[in-house]
DNA sequence: CCTACGATCGTCT
DNA sequence: GACGATCGTAGGT
């Protein structure tokens, strides 16, 4: 599944869970990044030190550190070599609550897991899981049930890249991130 | 609810 | 040397 078009598995991603250790979170949003030839991705300007997990097999975790201070992280997908790729935008905590909250005291429940690097932070996911296969190990991803209604919407904080739609989340879901425009500059 | 701003450092030009 | 696939807090509406 996971080798299929970027734009396909971006939406069958909502309702999968992904569980480190203990701490299980289930999907709620989704970005997707489409390979060489999209400008809002990592993998625009070709292959380099930090994203070659991008242009690795799917099925393995992307992650990056960004701002000086957070990591976010991605499921590599496409064909071999395609460099796209899924951002783990936002999801809720299933397993693991006491842990999870532990990690990030200052949240409600539903704000745990609500954001790129806040997902990061409930699930303890940093560099040192960049590359994870994430068919078995201490990180696995299991999808679920197609999740139906689906929204779909721009991408959160790109600048430079065409307004595609390509953020999708499940519709209603409390645990989706606030919506952030591109810092003017 | 909203908008504004500072933190902080790896990456790429 | 500029910028970033962000977040928490502060303050206004």
């Amino acid at each position: 599944m996971l080798a299929r078009p970027v734009l396909e598995v971006a939406p069958r991603l909502l309702g999968a869970v992904l569980r480190h250790g203990d701490v299980a979170v289930r999907l709620t949003e989704v970005e997707a990044y489409d390979g060489a030839g999209d400008a809002g991705s990592h993998a625009f300007r070709g292959r380099t030190p930090r994203n070659e997990v991008m242009f690795g097999p799917p099925g393995h975790l992307y992650v990056y550190f960004t701002y000086g201070m957070h990591y976010c992280c991605n499921v590599v997908c496409g064909p071999d070599g395609a460099a796209s790729a899924v951002l783990l935008r936002a999801g809720e905590v299933v397993g693991g609550i006491d842990q999870a909250r532990a990690r990030r005291p200052r949240s409600r429940d539903r704000d745990l897991a609500r954001g790129p690097a806040r997902l990061c932070q409930a699930l303890a996911i940093d560099l040192a899981d960049n590359g994870a296969d994430l068919s078995g190990g201490p990180l696995t991803l299991t999808l679920g049930e197609p999740v139906d209604p689906v929204s779909t919407g721009p991408r959160v904080g790109l600048r430079g890249a065409p307004d595609n739609p390509w953020r999708f989340w499940e519709t209603g879901a409390p645990s989706v991130s606030a919506y952030r425009p591109a810092k003017p500059r």
